[in-house]
DNA sequence: GACCAGGCACATC
DNA sequence: GATGTGCATGGT
């Protein structure tokens, strides 16, 4: 398996190319942009992190004080926007109350310590976390999606039923926790997934991988 | 107009 | 522990 996923990644960055992830201009970005994106295409997050940044309110401080009914409104093209934003106030709320709101803080706890706390935030599941740790916190944590989902079931190398956890011990078992293989290899698997493996139409005749 | 998108919490059995 | 449901916009 280790032989396997190592190929399987050689394929994918050979193919796609470094995928420089994530697409954020910081990790205070990353951490919102990580909520935002649950269940949700990219390109709608995209509208409403550009509504937070042309307000000046990409801030963990000025976030926390907007008012709940406001901060839905601005991110309201995002989806699902009354929930994400109690979410994304239920996250600032611990941010601020455990770190400052200060990166160079929460950066120094260990990557175990901070998934647990992440965890116990109403609204943060395991792939908020880990996309949390591994894209804002430079944390070496394999984060798992329904693309990695997805693609790795239709190469039958996992089952169908497997939990996130399983999954993630798929790889983090098989790979070394290096920070630049997780960080690619997540990318590259979305990127994978969404040129080639959608939901009603998958093209694996002309998957990379095969 | 249906389907889909970088989840999660909660209710129920 | 498994399964079902609500949450919602915008692109194809």
């Amino acid at each position: 398996m280790k032989r396997r996923l190592k190929s399987i990644y050689k394929k994918l960055y050979s193919h796609f190319g470094p995928q420089a992830w994530w697409p954020g201009d910081s990790p205070f970005e990353v951490m919102v942009g990580a909520i935002l994106t649950q269940n949700t295409s990219w390109a709608n997050v995209e509208k409403a992190i550009k509504n937070l940044k042309n307000n000046k309110l990409l801030s963990p401080l000025k976030l926390y004080r907007l008012h709940p009914k406001k901060l839905a409104l601005l991110i309201r093209p995002a989806g699902y926007y009354n929930i994400k934003a109690k979410r994304l106030n239920n996250f600032l709320k611990f941010y601020i109350n455990h770190y400052r709101g200060s990166l160079k803080k929460i950066s120094q706890k260990t990557s175990k310590v901070l998934r647990r706390q992440l965890l116990s935030v109403n609204g943060i599941g395991p792939e908020t976390a880990d996309s949390i740790l591994l894209y804002a916190l430079n944390k070496p944590v394999f984060v798992v999606d329904a693309y990695t989902r997805r693609i790795f079931l239709r190469h039958k190398l996992i089952k169908d039923n497997g939990s996130y956890t399983q999954v993630q011990d798929l790889f983090m078992c098989n790979l070394k926790p290096n920070l630049k293989l997780f960080n690619e290899y997540h990318a590259l698997l979305v990127k994978l997934g969404k040129d080639f493996c959608l939901k009603s139409k998958p093209k694996c005749n002309i998957c990379p991988l095969k």
